[in-house]
DNA sequence: ACCTGAACACCGTTCAAGT
DNA sequence: ACCTGAACACCGTTCAAGT
């Protein structure tokens, strides 16, 4: 058994931690955007001066990299919760509604995934492809195993797309944008549940729902 | 009749000019990104110091949101003359098409498109709606004038978050790219084109392809 | 009328000195 | 072992002085 570090006996015990250090940093990003992302800001926050950051995070880049892992996991446990075991089609709505519910919360944390931003700078890559998962899963049971993957990702960029334009207002979305994100998830769900093969694709996945006319 | 003012009489004549400047903002974004445009780079690209920029710049958040307005320009001329009179279909993929080349060509000025920026840095709304508009006219050939605006919507939103994803690379799209952008276009066009209401919607716009099955 | 160097405020980062 | 003030490099911006 090893003794181990023990803080109290420290001749400077620390005063903040880097879990405290990110939960700041994030505060500050939803509040005032990336660029109010100061060390001077974080560590008023905390209750130190900047230099002692580096104590607990590398440099600025790398605590920006930390938000948006810690962003990710949780965009990823909401998405899980969301997905229950019932009806898939009621399943999917779930998913996408908790997704929108959870950018409109954090618009700059998750403004920050997507964020055009240098590799250093990029979240971890691996806890974020597994968000798609429970959307692949449920996806699997409508279209079947086979067209799962193809029909999730369509399904994820859209929802992406529209949470995306949504918030930076790009494109404005006039009239009821409840019901516009309703209609493009059940064309989206229709669509890749059968009628994909109608414009000129191998017949090998063919599962039309209805039959052709004449 | 004025006489107007000529700059060969000038003690000073402008050695730059404001577009100039944009260009090699814009030319600086996409080389190294948005940080790396500062007001000391773009000086030097130009052949100027400097506080010169702010002869013909307000200041750095005025330039950034001229090279995003630039950008929506040439976007919106992209895809206006890749959509052609033919089958819509086709013109659909066209434009589609055209939009991701775009992209591939232009990541991080279309980036600060979707970036999530201050208000002050955001680029002309008016000129971004208007890119959206030859899509609508495709789509209400398919899908009829009534539903076109939100069928349009929503392939937008899937192609914005397709090319999005792909160039942030936050979600990895393994295998055939091109085809997986192709099976999400083919798909929503369907999606779009009759089975929206087969979801609990009213059935005002209820335009079934095919019988109900028994 | 435009361009320039000097100056200022601000921020990220380093480091020697404190405890 | 962590925290701090001082210091440095860098960047946006202003301004008086040049032409």
């Amino acid at each position: 058994m090893s003794i181990g570090y023990n803080p109290i006996m420290s001749p400077a015990p620390a005063r903040t931690s880097r879990d405290a250090i990110v939960l700041a940093a994030r505060a500050i990003l939803e509040e005032d955007g990336l660029e109010a992302v100061s060390m001077g800001r974080v560590a008023e926050r905390v209750g130190v001066r900047g230099p002692s950051l580096y104590k607990h995070v590398t440099d600025r880049a790398a605590l920006i990299r930390a938000i948006g892992d810690a962003i990710t996991v949780d965009l990823g446990r909401t998405l899980a919760v969301a997905l229950d075991d019932g009806d898939p089609r009621s399943s999917l709505r779930a998913v996408t509604a908790a997704f929108r519910t959870f950018v409109h919360a954090n618009p700059n944390g998750y403004g920050l995934l997507f964020a055009h931003l240098e590799p250093n700078l990029q979240p971890d890559q691996a806890a974020a492809a597994a968000i798609g998962e429970p959307l692949v899963l449920a996806m699997a049971r409508i279209v079947g195993e086979q067209d799962a993957l193809e029909a999730a990702r369509t399904l994820v960029a859209w929802a992406h797309g529209f949470v995306s334009m949504e918030l930076a207002g790009t494109f404005r979305l006039g009239g009821d944008v409840d019901a516009a994100y309703a209609f493009g998830l059940e064309a989206i769900v229709a669509g890749v549940s059968g009628s994909v093969t109608q414009a000129g694709d191998s017949p090998r996945r063919g599962r039309r729902r209805c039959p052709p006319p004449g």
